[in-house]
DNA sequence: AACTCGGGGCA
DNA sequence: TGCCCAGAGTT
């Protein structure tokens, strides 16, 4: 496995490859933010961005989930994948945070999981978003990197990703890191073909050592 | 552990 | 135009 120090030299190339990477969710309150995740589960931000800004013209509060009918709920974020799903969710969400908290979005990441459509993932992004707790949301980007970067062992769950990350990386860069693996992810070491040829991180990349020697796909 | 949900993006 | 992507829940 790499060591703390590498981890967190690849972390710092990550950075300065994509100096732009930085959280993509700008609402401003908890709740809002809260659903942008939910909604966000298995697309990209950018088309969850698209659809945000009318539906919370429309939706205040969780009271106004909880009345709407599902059908018109499902309308209303239509151009999202797997939407009858996040409609459903959020509904179920909205009467569990009336019911359970008061209306108001608990800030533990348990209390957070306990709710329809969040998992550790979006319970992780809304604790440190909404209320400054560091954590890094493990997401399959995230995954992918640490793994083939081996920062992680190739058999580590979720769970462990997040552990190691957590022990490897210095509590006060957790956000950055969190971006930074992210955005490496999605645009340079991409699930199909990643760029090992143009890569800073070749050298001290157990993967894309290997992908390069054996020929696999790689851009 | 495998399968499902579904539109968007890219080859 | 068809394959691949991205999480959470269910079985």
């Amino acid at each position: 496995m790499l060591s703390k120090k590498d981890t967190q030299f690849a972390i710092d190339q990550m950075g300065e490859l994509f100096p732009e990477a930085e959280c993509e969710l700008v609402h401003k309150n908890p709740f809002e933010l809260l659903i942008a995740v939910v909604l966000s589960a298995q697309c990209t931000d950018a088309l969850v961005n698209k659809v945000t800004p009318r539906l919370f013209e429309k939706y205040k509060a969780p009271e106004d989930y909880v009345r709407v009918e599902l059908e018109e709920l499902e309308q209303d974020i239509r151009s999202i994948g797997l939407f009858r799903n996040k409609a459903k969710n959020i509904k179920k969400l909205s009467f569990s945070l009336i019911e359970d908290f008061a209306g108001v979005v608990p800030e533990t990441r348990e209390e957070l999981e306990s709710l329809a459509g969040v998992g550790r993932k979006t319970a992780n992004v809304v604790t440190s978003v909404a209320f400054g707790v560091p954590a890094i949301a493990v997401d399959t980007h995230v995954e992918r990197v640490s793994k083939r970067l081996g920062i992680c062992r190739w058999k580590d769950n979720v769970r462990q990703v997040e552990e190691t990350l957590q022990k490897k990386i210095k509590r006060e860069d957790w956000s950055d890191a969190h971006h930074r693996l992210i955005f490496f992810g999605r645009y340079h070491c991409k699930a199909q073909s990643p760029k090992c040829p143009s890569c800073p991180l070749v050298s001290m990349c157990r993967e894309g050592k290997k992908r390069l020697k054996d020929q696999l796909p790689h851009g």
